[in-house]
DNA sequence: GTCTATACGCGGATAGAC
DNA sequence: GTCTATCCGCGTATAGAC
């Protein structure tokens, strides 16, 4: 909300340089040394901006992790049917997922790496919000449904197919157009309405 | 194949100790000292058993992805039909992530973290067999689909939830049965199964 | 706000005794 | 096969000049 996208300073600078290295190489295979050379000052100059490593990682979690996942696509909001809503939000999911190599690494790396604290940060600012969105949703398309698990699928099901990318191209099979996230996200949205129609029926159901 | 059960050797013994540990901090998060100290030797003796440290952890990756990923279970080659192989099939894949958490975090790690050699290496030793029999289950199932896209999904499913772990503890609705890897296979297989009997008709079918 | 210079412990790795 | 001792560059971090 403040007034900061007057001139790149330094320190935006070396966040988004950050941001690109800690999604690479992780937090212990990047030095000061190397954030520093990518940002082009010497290492002495980052603790004028950061107390140490560690504040600049969580930084750039703060930095990367601002609002990307809370401007949800406006289709969510809107008067539109129900499938409608839900594969547009698939749509919106896949292509930041495929689009944006950074955050979907950062997303991974939290989640294996991550302390409580930085899983809960990731949690209140990636997640909530499309996640209870997603939960709204579920009910609707299952309403005896069990959303959080419902939820909790639709997740992991791009997320994971984000994840399994590397070794999915690898598999005997795959065709250049599996990197559409497009069609990933619309057969992945025909899967799910699908198989959800008949989850109202199933004996572990709200719960 | 070789007889190597005798007693655990010291080299075993390394192996073990390291599995856990890259599985935990990853390669660059763990010191030769670490692993010495884990393992109950001095530094300098590890040089004895591997010759560097990329050579100790690639004959961890080999230890740990030795051959719980081509043990698939039995019912996958029976007689049944194919909802009863399909189901048993994902409620041992779903158990295997929940049971052995170092094997997952070791996937989650090369997928994030190898270069092309170690992807490879982790596609041909730990999902090729299951990848080749899902695909012939979505076959079955959907014949008309992608095999290739839909064998992704279901791993990236099961692969997504258990990644997706540490925060979807934290989202709203969560309740203890949710760890519950029975409970989440039926559910993911009821999912992909009625979601996939629709799929013969869409309209990117069989490229 | 960035530099040079530097402290100092930890990193991977080796030599050679036992 | 494991040890002690050691090398040396790289790691984070600080002091103090400009």
């Amino acid at each position: 909300m403040s007034v900061e996208s007057a001139q790149s300073s330094t320190r935006d600078t070396i966040l988004r340089e950050t941001a690109t290295l800690f999604a690479m190489d992780g937090y212990a295979g990047v030095s000061m040394r190397d954030i520093a050379n990518a940002a082009g000052i010497t290492p002495a100059a980052l603790y004028h901006h950061f107390r140490d490593k560690s504040e600049l990682y969580r930084a750039t979690m703060a930095h990367a992790f601002g609002s990307k996942m809370s401007d949800l696509p406006t289709v969510l909001f809107g008067e539109a049917p129900i499938e409608e809503r839900f594969t547009g939000f698939i749509s919106w999911f896949c292509n930041l997922m495929s689009t944006d190599v950074i955050y979907a690494r950062l997303m991974q790396r939290e989640m294996l790496d991550g302390d409580d604290e930085r899983v809960h940060f990731l949690t209140e600012n990636v997640f909530r919000e499309p996640f209870k969105q997603t939960m709204v949703m579920m009910e609707e398309i299952a309403p005896n449904g069990d959303a959080h698990q419902l939820s909790v699928f639709v997740f992991g099901l791009i997320f994971g197919y984000y994840a399994f990318t590397p070794t999915r191209r690898l598999q005997p099979g795959y065709k250049l157009e599996h990197d559409d996230p497009e069609r990933a996200a619309r057969n992945i949205a025909h899967l799910v309405l699908n198989g959800l129609k008949s989850f109202s029926a199933v004996e572990n159901a709200a719960q």
